[in-house]
DNA sequence: AGCACGCCGACT
DNA sequence: GTCGGCGTGCTC
């Protein structure tokens, strides 16, 4: 009796079909097995997904080709992609495509290989002489090869003895030697040596939260699943240590442990800093990012896979690390945006990675020193366990917070540079400290506007204003990029008094500049940054002491930290505030204590000076007082009353058409047809064109979704667009728990 | 997604 | 009569 295995497809819709399992296949053929399948006239690839006894499908045929003697995904992580194209309301094949990187899918690039020589049997002393008689050359490659004691790369020898390969060939002949060509894993920080660092002290709250950590590691496995923990922990208060030490002891009980961090984040310095610290227990850890190249990703998986990296540090889609015995999953920065993806499928990194701990039965833990009200308020609710860490490691004070109210000092000194802020400058400049202004937007000015005929420049691809930077002498769309030489006329009257108006960086430097001419000002954001190294060198020279002043967007709020930095300037702290964003008040808020973080990490009380045209807004009190309970409390309350996250689940439907009527009718047609399918119990909005109406060339509608039981509301929706024929040009996106409302 | 099947117009 | 346009639907 043999059994059916249930594929689906590479490249063909989505379908799934039933094969039969030869039966000198069946020991391998598992839940996650590569196969060739034979579909009409040709042979494709796909996943089994299920297998199964019997099969209502008619005319089988049978699996013609096993591409691995192993599954190559568990059935674990096939579970995982399962729930992710439920949940997230996309097709299974798009899911199991962040499962299982394209190159192992593909299993084109095959791994690197290269010959590697090695001594094949003991070789006497005499025997070298004899050798050395008629051929120095080979006797040279035979002592080398003794002394290194490892089997070496046959183009090394070359190298190093300075002798042709035939010479190498001539000894495998004589039995000397073997050279076989071996798999060379590509280790992208393969150059670099990791001096070993030993771990650090814990303080009594990290001992205490340590503990807690321990004990939900010791009852992996167990029934039921530990409890995801939720560490809130002020900057500066030690979470990375824990992070190390968590991952040593499930290193030590044989298990895997899976680190994620924002895509930022993931500098060479914050590998090294977990390099060095598992070099000396001589355990590897492997890096998964999106710039790793095709070879180096899929050697990174590889080593994974086959347990030799039992670290797995990366971005949003290491929570899909073929790992086994997984021991720990840590989310570090909960709370950012980046861990959401922006295109399908459109999952929550740290969403998946509670729920991968859950279903593998490990220990979560999700750090950050501005939670997200979703993850506070689980565990307010008792479903995630909060740890506290409340002081700095170094019992540094937090740093003094002060509010500029822009309405008055704006008129009285410089919008741009408060009075305030210029004397907080100044004092800090004499006592030969180091100052960072934060600003989140590039550029010189934001805005051109004709005084006379009240043109305003926007893109033509776009609806938003164009920026304009002027070192580049050019109006560029922060959108799409397009591009265009800064006009001196206003284009539509002609007349020679465009303004230019709102701030960005690079006017920030410009006033800073002038405010402080003997001051070293350096500006880092995205347009100064292009080159690679630029980033590196820059941050070296701040801390080097090099530069006085930086002026940065986003690049320089996060987790950078340098001692002599005792004054964080925030230009603008409204920015955003009045996005129409249920979260645009969280952000500012998570944005305004991330930044103040970076002040006062040396032995001198940092200082903050924040400048805001709405000094009293909750966020940015709450944030002066680092309250963060007081920010979760008054907002969770909002959010409950009006129906938000977490009290539910939001959907967003986006439909775009580069033709206005016809995005506007196919969008009319879907909210009609959603009204029919959705229960009552489910919120439907209106639909309406987009806050962003225009991008890319595309014209854009909204349907809002609120409701309680997503899997159901996901299925519904699917089923509705599969029923709706749209015209060619217009396209609907589904974003369950959407995060990006622009 | 492909690719066969099929049902209509232009052409050796 | 045949070649080929692409519109519709099926693939275990």
């Amino acid at each position: 009796m043999s059994k059916f295995a249930r594929v689906l497809l590479d490249d063909s819709g989505g379908r799934v079909f039933d094969y039969g399992i030869p039966e000198a296949a069946a020991a391998v053929v598992a839940v996650g097995s590569r196969v060739r399948v034979p579909v009409r006239m040709r042979a494709l690839l796909g996943t089994v997904i299920a297998v199964s006894e019997t099969t209502e499908a008619e005319g089988i045929r049978e699996i013609s080709e096993v591409m691995s003697a192993e599954p190559t995904m568990s059935a674990q992580l096939i579970r995982l992609a399962e729930w992710v194209a439920n949940y997230y309301c996309c097709p299974l094949e798009a899911a199991l495509r962040s499962v299982l990187p394209g190159v192992i899918r593909k299993a084109e690039v095959g791994h690197k290989k290269r010959l590697v020589a090695r001594i094949a049997r003991e070789v006497s002393e005499e025997e070298i002489a004899t050798i050395r008689k008629r051929a120095p050359n080979q006797a040279e490659v035979i002592v080398t090869l003794l002394a290194a004691k490892t089997p070496m790369l046959v183009s090394e020898i070359a190298e190093k003895c300075s002798v042709a390969p035939q010479t190498i060939r001539a000894l495998e002949k004589k039995g000397l030697l073997s050279v076989e060509p071996e798999t060379v894993a590509r280790d992208p920080h393969g150059s670099e040596t990791f001096v070993p660092n030993s771990k650090l002290e814990l303080n009594v709250e990290q001992t205490v939260v340590f503990a807690r950590v321990l004990a939900a590691i010791a009852a992996n496995g167990l029934e039921p699943a530990p409890k995801p923990m939720l560490l809130h922990g002020v900057t500066g208060s030690g979470k990375t240590e824990i992070y190390l030490q968590a991952i040593q002891q499930v290193l030590d009980r044989g298990e895997s442990a899976i680190l994620l961090v924002p895509e930022i984040s993931l500098t060479p310095q914050t590998v090294e800093r977990f390099k060095s610290r598992f070099a000396a227990t001589q355990h590897e850890v492997a890096v998964l990012h999106s710039h790793l190249s095709e070879g180096e990703r899929h050697d990174e998986w590889h080593r994974i896979r086959s347990g030799a990296a039992r670290v797995v540090i990366g971005a949003r889609s290491a929570v899909f690390a073929p790992v086994e015995k997984l021991g720990i999953v840590i989310v570090d920065e909960e709370h950012e945006n980046t861990y959401k993806q922006e295109e399908m499928p459109r999952y929550h990194g740290r969403d998946l990675a509670v729920l991968r701990g859950h279903m593998e039965k490990c220990a979560v833990l999700l750090g950050s020193a501005t939670p997200s009200l979703e993850s506070y308020h689980h565990a307010v609710a008792g479903k995630y366990e909060l740890l506290r860490l409340t002081v700095r490691v170094d019992d540094q004070k937090m740093p003094f917070i002060r509010i500029v109210d822009m309405r008055m000092e704006a008129k009285k000194s410089s919008p741009i540079i408060s009075d305030p802020l210029a004397k907080a400058i100044t004092a800090r400049l004499e006592k030969k400290e180091q100052v960072i202004l934060f600003l989140n937007r590039r550029g010189f000015s934001t805005t051109l506007l004709c005084g006379k005929c009240g043109y305003v420049h926007e893109c033509p691809n776009c609806s938003i204003s164009l920026t304009f930077h002027r070192a580049a002498n050019r109006v560029v769309c922060h959108m799409c990029g397009h591009l265009a030489v800064a006009p001196t006329k206003c284009p539509g009257c002609k007349d020679p008094g465009i303004k230019y108006t709102g701030t960005g960086t690079e006017k920030v430097e410009d006033t800073v500049c002038k405010f402080f001419p003997k001051a070293v000002v350096k500006r880092m954001d995205a347009d100064v940054m292009q080159r690679r190294e630029a980033y590196r060198e820059t941050l070296n020279a701040f801390r080097t002491g090099k530069i006085d002043i930086l002026v940065g967007t986003q690049m320089i709020a996060k987790g950078l930290h340098f001692p002599n930095v005792t004054l964080v300037g925030i230009v603008n702290a409204d920015m955003g505030l009045h996005l129409p964003d249920f979260r645009a008040s969280e952000r500012t808020f998570q944005l305004l204590t991330q930044v103040a973080g970076r002040a006062g990490r040396g032995d001198v009380e940092g200082e903050v000076v924040v400048q805001s045209y709405t000094p009293f807004h909750p966020a940015i009190q709450f944030a002066r007082h680092h309250d963060f309970e007081g920010f979760y409390e008054q907002e969770i309350e909002w959010r409950q009353k009006m129906g938000q996250p977490p009290f539910t689940h939001f959907v967003l439907i986006t439909v775009r058409s580069p033709h206005q009527e016809r995005g506007r009718f196919s969008t009319e047609t879907l909210h009609r047809r959603l009204k029919e399918a959705l229960p009552k119990n489910v919120t439907l909005g209106e639909f309406a064109p987009a806050p962003l109406e225009k991008s890319h060339g595309n014209f854009r509608f909204h349907i809002a979704i609120r409701a309680h039981a997503i899997t159901k509301v996901s299925r519904m929706i699917r089923d509705v667009l599969d029923k709706l024929t749209m015209p060619e040009d217009v396209f609907a996106v589904v974003d369950v728990d959407a995060i990006q409302l622009l």
